[in-house]
DNA sequence: AATATTTCAACATAATTTTATAGGTTTTAT
DNA sequence: ATAAAACCTATAAAATTATGTTGAAATATT
């Protein structure tokens, strides 16, 4: 599949919740929290945090009263960099990042298209911003709200 | 990961085996042949062509002097159409396709970014076909050689 | 016409990776 | 001390990836 994997979209959700409760003087969000808030496994939670916290886009803070919290503004931390966290890269084919994984890049026919097709994503995920998407969620809880209250 | 499957791009490789072979009488190819060109198992290249063939996308011709050919030009299959065949679908993410896949799609902040993305993915793999790739794939190599023989 | 060969077709199984759960340990605030 | 929370390790379940084995159909050969 070209599925996003179940760590990517997660880990995002788990930055997204970050990032809401993201101000200036920033409070632990604890993973119980957000795995209600998601409806996603603590557990697994536990696991998909490590990278993120690995590559610098969470901080944690252990024992009673901790949790974790974005490393910096929702502003300056990209979708790619969370993929590039969670999953390695944002590319659709491992060759494209990667010259030695398989040696029939040079005569295969498919390896630009995949290429292509990763440029498009990366440039994507490149430009859309942890606070990008606050605004358009926002934006979409808004217009929600105001159709339910309509009717 | 974002990965596109191994079906995905073993599936693709085979049908561009199948397009240089494709002329207006058509032989059939068999899959020893595309397995050894593209050195790729042919069992698996055997549960590959299955959904291909389902999907009518490729003919096959049973017994000795048989194998496998385009069911039509390659200037009209798509590379959507193949990933179609192989994995149900062109999209990153389940929910975009099946509403029903996850509930929280009315309030999910990241599903819009997730389906603008699968709407960029979509749209380049809906307009490159088999003759494209061919026609890239052909320049590339011509390219390699000239290159090749400079030296 | 009978036989052998070639090829697709179908089914089963193994290996690997992804997804998810479980139990315990360490750190810190109260 | 106690409770809350991150942290660590192990394992289970499911899906993907890959191989093996046999069967069925069409063709070529005798």
């Amino acid at each position: 599949m070209i599925k996003l994997s179940t760590k990517g979209r997660y880990g995002t959700r788990l930055m997204l919740n970050l990032a809401r409760h993201y101000k200036n003087d920033q409070q632990a969000v604890i993973l119980k929290s957000v795995a209600e808030d998601e409806a996603i496994s603590i557990r697994y939670l536990e696991q998909i945090v490590i990278p993120l916290k690995i590559n610098h886009l969470v901080k944690s803070i252990r024992g009673a009263g901790g949790g974790y919290m974005l490393a910096r503004k929702p502003s300056e931390i990209r979708v790619c960099d969370i993929l590039q966290a969670l999953e390695g890269s944002c590319s659709l084919v491992e060759c494209v990042e990667d010259e030695t994984f398989c040696d029939k890049i040079k005569t295969c026919g498919t390896y630009e298209i995949w290429k292509a097709a990763t440029e498009l994503l990366k440039n994507y995920f490149d430009r859309i911003t942890l606070q990008d998407i606050l605004e358009i969620s926002d934006k979409k809880l808004a217009a929600a709200k105001k159709k339910s209250k309509a009717k």
